[in-house]
DNA sequence: GTGAAAGCGCTAACAT
DNA sequence: ATGTTAGCGCTTTCAC
């Protein structure tokens, strides 16, 4: 691989020369440049971005975290970022952070280590507190994605799953729907914790709280979709309307609900949460609530570019919205919903 | 951030023993080891990965060229090569193709600039001559994951396209369709041919050829399949079974076979390639040949570990293999599927 | 406008 | 077993 010195032995001028043409900083002659850019075509020249990376402190890298890339929600996150990234001339470096303390400790290590210029972490843990010394100590900026706990956050996007979950719930409420039951993912998630106030809102604003509804907690799961919504239907409790913590508890409730011959929306009315990819496949199509996450992502890796080039962003907190997908697995409560208990009648 | 200096300052020893304990490469005595070992405690030191890579020409990352990185079948093959590449202490620097070639030569110099180790690469198209001979000049591993095409290829893993297609034909044939349509992907996409190969095998073993079956070319999209069912639905032939040339399409087919009021399986039997997120949450769920992705990525990484580090890989070809998933949307030809043309009679 | 020179942090002969 | 030295390829004062 020919290096620069190369190319200035071949152009008759000096390395500085070639590596202010490349850098297009400072001044350099018409004669020089065309002997200069000659040479590069013909020899092939690429600059070798770890020699340069070391000099200038700069691996035009933006390192990611995301729980798991596998995962098509944090996949199209990534798919934003690299967008955004590749807007500012940068690379996306992504690490697995599996929801797991130490493991996120990992990626962010891994990435630090790799002299990525900015960071773009989404964790669901707090970070350890040796985490927190490292990036303080390399001064590298950091974009958070949802989370704002951590102490290192130089910007902040945030997805509003507070509003997110307020209009789900409002939808269900302007229906007629009293007897709801939320099927949450655990409380582990901060995510949950949002959702959860959104729906209290949109309770309070009907003149209920969250003791008119039954909540239920457990995983961000299929099974657990499906194991909750049986124990409903197995109750003494009658229901017109279940709503999911996500798509996938969603899937879960509405397999459920198909196996116990109950049909959807006519019987009961489902909402989801996330508009993952098999939301509109599902049967019924699922109305649920779209987080915008390629757009968070694009978002933050152009914060990210933004506060590396010295521009200011402008803002230093985001918040990204949600948006209510009204598809078909919402209805009216059924009349009949509750023969047993002739609790209250809705119009 | 300390360097390499700082420890050997602290510990009153050379950089050198410090460099050679950190890579555990010759001799250190007891009393140095523990003396730097406390110092890089001490400091928080952590090295320099730029400087290391430019000095070892090593920077420990494998890049990988996929498709699209935000949609689910290539997340879940990249989350298999992080999880490959890991094993063997490495990153992954992922870049998007889009299956366009200039994209995709992009993405490659990319990676190449970045001083990969070793490249994964998921092309679909031809690649360029510049980037071949780019690719040469730094005699940079390759493992290419699907195509043969790449000149450059150190090493290869095939996904058993053919095998799966000739499975999924088969299941038709085996339940007594006859009548059957195969809505193909583009023919640009390599995959395709492979399929199409796969399906003109399993209809030979049935004394039959591609020109008793009717074959729609289009693209991999909800689309295609939606649009060309409305077709076949609409045309003077009739049918008792759909094959899709992949779940996108399948889930298009289904939509408008569904809207066209035909019961799947009981009007009409359709199967799909890939076994996408979505597939078991269609409904009827789908048969389809799932393609075992994430293995796939893990075995790319894990080859070029083994490449990298000198081990001999065993094979330079490794053909995975497809696996059927039976579901619920084949069933046997309905006995009156079309009165009107009173052909094949099937038991 | 251009070149000389120093040095980023690390590794690997080579010498001791 | 350890230190000395040179240099990976690049950028960036500084001097001319």
């Amino acid at each position: 691989m020919p290096t620069i010195k190369d190319v200035s032995r071949k152009a008759g001028v000096s390395r500085s020369t070639v590596s202010r043409l490349i850098a297009g900083t400072g001044y350099v002659s018409d004669a020089a440049r065309v002997a200069v850019e000659q040479a590069i075509e013909e020899l092939g020249y690429r600059p070798n971005t770890l020699a340069r990376g070391l000099r200038s402190n700069r691996s035009n890298m933006i390192g990611a975290v995301v729980v798991d890339v596998a995962s098509p929600f944090y996949a199209q996150m990534v798919g934003g970022m690299q967008k955004g990234a590749r807007a500012g001339g940068r690379s996306v470096l992504v690490s697995s952070g599996y929801a797991d303390r130490d493991e996120e400790a990992h990626a962010v290590i891994e990435l630090l280590d790799r002299a990525c210029d900015g960071l773009i972490l989404y964790l669901e843990n707090p970070m350890r507190d040796d985490v927190v010394r490292l990036i303080d100590k390399s001064k590298t900026p950091i974009v958070t994605i949802g989370g704002d706990e951590s102490p290192v956050a130089t910007a902040k996007i945030r997805i509003d799953n507070y509003g997110g979950a307020r209009a789900a719930m409002r939808l269900l409420l302007e229906r007629g729907h009293r007897r709801i039951a939320y099927l949450s993912g655990g409380l582990k998630y901060r995510d949950t914790h949002e959702r959860l106030r959104g729906i209290a809102a949109a309770l309070s604003e009907a003149g209920l709280g969250l003791d008119d509804i039954t909540v239920v907690h457990g995983d961000f799961a299929e099974s657990f979709g499906y194991q909750a919504t049986v124990s409903l239907l197995g109750g003494h409790k009658t229901y017109t309307a279940i709503m999911a913590g996500d798509d996938d508890i969603a899937a879960g409730a509405l397999a459920a609900l198909k196996a116990a011959g109950k049909r959807v929306p006519d019987d009961l009315s489902l909402v989801g949460f996330d508009d993952n990819f098999h939301a509109r496949h599902l049967t019924p199509a699922l109305t649920t609530v779209r987080q915008p996450v390629d757009d968070v992502g694009y978002a933050a890796a152009a914060l990210l570019n933004d506060i590396l080039a010295g521009r200011d962003p402008g803002q230093r907190e985001i918040m990204t919205d949600t948006e209510l997908i009204v598809r078909d697995s919402v209805g009216r409560p059924a009349r009949t919903g509750s023969r047993e208990e002739a609790g209250e009648v809705v119009p």
